[in-house]
DNA sequence: TGCACGATGAAC
DNA sequence: TTCATCGTGCAC
């Protein structure tokens, strides 16, 4: 059963806490690709300068103005996919980007990494806009990962967000191997 | 119409 | 530390 739309009408933090030990599932035609979240980072709104939305509503940005609950998934460096999950009321424009999975099943390659794990489950700009309570990806409720074994720290690749750059808004859980290692 | 620059990953 | 590679947003 996919995680209810009201899982995702939250606060961009609380959602993106709450995602770890969540799992992300991708039914690839007869495939079934699946992995537990364990890393994510929060993009909390148009004044967040490290959130594509602070550009304001463009084609790209459009599907994180919508309803919760719908993959924005973009193309990075010309080459990567990643995929983030629209958070927060209609209009409100934020999300949460995964950044890492432990990998379940039918998953290609390492999974430690936001381009990695959508390389690995076959996650393209295709499924952009997709609705996770009705379309081939979803996230599934899995197993809630105890306050006292999340980490969190600064956003990755965000330096020139100017103070945005140093807030918490990473979090991971503490130990796990399949964390991306990048500072 | 052109151009600088990434929410990265992998090689050196 | 460098580079591959191209869509996006903004300057002309």
């Amino acid at each position: 059963m996919p995680l209810p739309r009201e899982f995702y009408a939250r606060k961009t933090l609380t959602v993106a806490r709450d995602l770890l030990g969540r799992v992300l599932v991708h039914q690839d035609g007869p495939v079934r690709r699946a992995g537990v979240i364990v890393e994510t980072e929060a993009y909390v709104g148009p004044h967040d300068l490290a959130c594509h939305a602070s550009k304001g509503r463009t084609a790209r940005t459009d599907v994180m103005f919508g309803l919760p609950g719908h993959a924005y998934v973009y193309l990075i460096y010309g080459m990567y996919d990643c995929f983030n999950v629209v958070t927060e009321r209609e209009g409100h424009p934020s999300a949460v980007l995964v950044r890492a999975v432990a990998p379940i099943e039918g998953c290609v390659g390492k999974t430690d990494g936001p381009g990695k794990l959508c390389r690995a489950m076959n996650i393209t700009r295709a499924l952009n806009r997709a609705d996770l309570m009705t379309s081939a990806l979803t996230i599934e409720e899995g197993t809630r990962v105890s306050p006292r074994r999340i980490e969190k720290g600064p956003r990755i690749g965000v330096d020139y967000a100017g103070d945005w750059a140093h807030e918490h808004l990473r979090f991971w859980v503490r130990g796990d191997p399949h964390v991306s290692r990048r500072r």
